[in-house]
DNA sequence: ACCAAACGTTTACGCGTGTAAATTTAACTT
DNA sequence: AAGTTAAATTTACACGCGTAAACGTTTGGT
């Protein structure tokens, strides 16, 4: 797989979707949006056809109705996010970004369970 | 302390600077930032400039030399970044976020001893 | 066969940002 | 006092992105 194409935070929100859920119609996206965005319905279809044109989406169209696929998983996305943030704010300083977070952040008993099952699992490497 | 103002990637490296000396002239800022950047003098001072509307940065001249102080922490800037990171890409689940840094990046054992004691200290909480 | 609805595509526009040239202002030098 | 220089400030411009209207096209209904 090439780089993966760049996703602009609006429209990693019809992204989202299709990670939830897949494939979505156009109705589909659309409405779920309209209830957690002021996103006029001419604006999403702006997003899906640049996601289209990015390759980051595709669709089959099946009579009058389109069905939405993913062509960049969750995963990849958020490896790319991860990097350039790591690399922006902390100049790829890991260990810095996760104690920050870690601070400020509240956590709850379980997550921090499952953070030391980890550091414990990477200690052996 | 209002809304720290946003500062954008490139204004970002001037600020890195001056969070790791401060004050520095602007001479020496831009000194420092053409040996890792490919940017013009004007650009760099168009940097300054900015960051100085925003009240992101402030400067005391003596004679024909300036010498520029961050007003802006760099706790501040991480602090809202992270924030805006976190709701950005994992809708504030921080425990995914940590969870995803410490599975796909490298740490030194002596930063993986300090998250474990972070945790720990977290767990009396 | 034609109309209307559903959907994608094209065009548009203002603002932030990266990039930098042109202009103004202040101050050291001679 | 005037000229030169160093520095700030103003202006400029293209591109990405959020936002959306206008346009084109396909297809189910009558």
């Amino acid at each position: 797989m090439n780089e993966p194409p760049r996703i602009t935070e609006a429209e990693s929100e019809v992204m989202k979707l299709l990670w939830q859920k897949e494939p979505l119609s156009a109705q589909e996206i659309i409405h779920e949006l309209q209830e957690q965005m002021e996103w006029s319905d001419q604006t999403i279809k702006t997003f899906l056809n640049r996601l289209h044109k990015k390759n980051a989406i595709r669709f089959e169209k099946s009579g009058r109705t389109y069905l939405y696929y993913p062509l960049v998983s969750h995963d990849d996305y958020l490896k790319a996010e991860n990097r350039s943030f790591l690399d922006r704010v902390y100049n790829g300083a890991v260990g810095m970004l996760c104690a920050k977070f870690l601070e400020e952040e509240k956590l709850s008993d379980h997550d921090i369970e499952e953070l030391e099952k980890l550091l414990r699992k990477k200690k052996q490497s």
